[in-house]
RNA sequence: GCACCCGUAGCUCAGCUGGAUAGAGCGCUGCCCUCCGAAGGCAGAGGUCGUGAGUUCGAAUCUCGCCGGGUGCGCCA
């Protein structure tokens, strides 16, 4: 468990400075601490870590920050790990680290090794990660890509952060998307068993993947189903399309390294006995927080077809959304809210307090009502964080691919990662926030240059095991298993890294615990992406600074031992690099041919 | 009309939940291959963080108002 590492055991120096002080009457007792940070240092002149304390707790001291601040910084004084402590600038107190606490920093790295930068942070606490969701009437397309990516990397990234997370996919099954699909389905039937359909009508799919349904329909059945009364033939053919869809998309998310734990299907909330969405919304009617009645129209839109009437509401206002919602239709089924509500009440029935949703862009007008329903089924005692990934423009050599909806010309998830590889659609769907869009360009992805960070990350965990690879002739017994090569190498006199470049590179691996954790606490793994990134780019320039000084480099034909403490950090940068990808779901490559 | 997201170098974007002199890549200028992978590296130029106020020791970051761009707006999913 590494809550141990350097920023939390200098914090905890720096409370128990703060607790001595208030020992001493300095500080009033029951001081507020919650603002306390010990942070990296942004600036080499600054030390490594800098804390705020004297600052944050200046006002209610009814002190000087700085003259505080030298109160601390007495009480830290006799540390052997911290080389200078000293006050700066408003009143910053700057600890400047010893090469000594740096060195069991990576030690520590490579003792740790694959579970290096893990975390309790998340305490075993149940997290419900829901993406994709994508609807089951037809293959996966490229907009399906970003949230698929986010969310599997999230989740993953929770998973490391100490979060027990339930990666979960909802089936859009019962919607009236469903029976178009059935209708399509049962055409391409007709046309399987050698009849004439013409064009296909318009507001069915169109696509070709639907005469795979009805091959599958006569394979089961021959002619049988055109006999069968309506009640029977449409389940048994939603059933199948369904079935099958899910399938292709399940291939597609294996194609991409998107793993689901649950795949939980909207149908099941109305079917059986228990209709879970009728029971929702009646606990929410006793709650007072259903209501008949009507809405005005919404201004700024034409709509012609506005008709009013009065209709079941869910008072989301109070909760802090913008008008009430509509629970069930005009033709007396239910919205797809009201079934979004239960489907949410389902998941905090089976324990889940924190939920986290990743939907697309265009979804955006529903997060304050859905947030407003997870509120209203848990009393408050649930969380719900809800994740927009914004659009992604599919570029080739700078231009834009055009695809129409309409039409049904998609670009499919599949073609994508066919042509550029999952580790390039991964990376590059993480590196860039979630709020912001996103272009993708198929050209550029697979560029092997400094400005593809996928290939310039790769390469770097690439260029580290080529390290070691040549090492084997200048070191013996270097094992070649990773596991065994770390522990081995952890025994490695390390006091001989000096170099400021090196301890440099020991110094970013030492943040990579504290980024994880920031990271999952914030749910943005793409910070994760940028870290690599300036991984990378410090050890490519680390590495090159051997050119013109060879006494730098990793490997020194005369001297073992330096070559033995320099590929320690190697093993440690690699270990910190292959953690990172793995948490993005890329491979790290051994070699890059 | 309302809500949400965005506005940071010529371009594409980071900015570690309020910290010290705002960063990276591309592009531009000039360098570095007898040498562990040049598939790389070094240096330079380039900024009123859209704008105006406020909050405080301190704001790109928080609040409010404007300006500009995007998305969405009863019963679609």
């Amino acid at each position: 468990m590494s809550g141990q590492h350097i920023f939390a055991i200098q914090l905890q120096k720096v409370r128990a400075a703060i607790a001595a002080l208030i020992a001493e009457g300095i500080l009033p007792s029951g001081i507020d601490q919650s603002r306390l940070a010990v942070e990296p240092s942004r600036e080499a002149g600054h030390g490594d870590l800098a804390t705020n304390a004297a600052m944050v707790l200046a006002k209610e001291a009814r002190s000087k920050p700085r003259e505080l601040a030298e109160h601390i910084v007495a009480k830290l004084r006799d540390d052997e790990l911290l080389a200078q402590v000293a006050v700066a600038g408003p009143g910053f107190i700057n600890l400047t680290l010893t090469p000594a606490a740096w060195i069991e920093t990576l030690r520590a790295v490579l003792h740790a090794g694959a579970a290096y930068g893990a975390s309790g942070v998340g305490k075993n606490t149940a997290v419900n990660v829901e993406y994709v969701s994508a609807n089951p009437t037809g293959p996966m397309h490229v907009g399906h890509c970003r949230g698929a990516v986010f969310g599997d990397a999230l989740a993953t990234l929770l998973g490391f952060a100490g979060f027990r997370v339930t990666r979960e996919y909802y089936i859009n099954d019962a919607g009236a998307q469903i029976d178009l699909l059935a209708q399509s389905a049962f055409l391409r039937y007709h046309e399987a068993l050698g009849e004439a359909i013409g064009s296909i009508p318009e507001g069915l799919y169109p696509g070709g993947y639907v005469k795979d349904i009805g091959t599958a329909l006569v394979a089961e059945y021959g002619r049988e189903l055109l006999g069968f009364p309506e009640d029977r033939r449409w389940p048994i053919i939603r059933q199948k399309a369904v079935e099958l869809m899910m399938s292709a998309i399940r291939d597609d998310l294996a194609a991409l390294n998107v793993k689901q734990d649950v795949f939980f299907s909207e149908r099941s909330l109305v079917e059986g006995k228990n209709d879970l969405v009728a029971r929702t919304i009646s606990e929410l009617r006793e709650q007072g927080e259903v209501y008949q009645g009507r809405l005005p129209p919404p201004k700024g839109v034409a709509s012609e077809d506005w008709e009013d009437r009065e209709q079941t509401l869910f008072r989301s206002t109070d909760f802090g959304d913008d008008v009430d919602r509509p629970l069930i239709k005009s033709d007396g089924s239910y919205t797809y809210f009201a079934s979004d509500i239960a489907y949410h009440k389902n998941k905090f029935d089976r324990g889940f307090r924190s939920m986290i949703d990743v939907w697309g862009a265009d979804h955006a007008g529903y997060i304050k009502r859905m947030q407003a329903a997870v509120k209203a089924i848990s009393g408050g005692t649930a969380e719900l964080d809800i994740k927009i990934v914004q659009l992604v423009r599919l570029l080739r050599g700078g231009e834009p691919i055009r695809m129409s909806k309409r039409a049904g010309e998609f670009v499919t998830l599949r073609e994508v990662v066919d042509e550029v590889g999952r580790d390039a659609v991964r990376f590059m769907m993480l590196y860039r926030s979630n709020d912001a869009p996103l272009d993708f360009d198929l050209l550029k992805v697979i560029e092997q240059s400094r400005d593809n960070p996928v290939f310039y990350v790769q390469y770097a965990h690439a260029r580290g095991q080529s390290v070691l690879r040549n090492a084997r002739e200048v070191v013996s017994g270097l094992p070649v298993d990773a596991g065994e090569r770390a522990a081995w190498l952890a025994a490695a006199p390390l006091q001989r890294l000096e170099d400021a470049g090196e301890l440099a590179l020991v110094k970013r691996l030492a943040f990579y615990p504290r980024l994880v954790e920031l990271a999952a606490g914030a749910h943005e793994p793409h910070r994760i992406a940028y870290y690599l990134y300036e991984l990378a780019s410090e050890f490519h320039s680390h590495w090159n600074r051997g050119k013109d000084a060879p006494h730098l480099r990793f490997i020194i034909q005369n001297d073992p031992e330096m070559t033995l403490a320099r590929l320690a950090l190697v093993q440690g940068v690699l270990i910190v690099l292959a953690s990172g990808l793995s948490l993005l779901g890329v491979s790290a490559p051994d070699e890059m041919r």
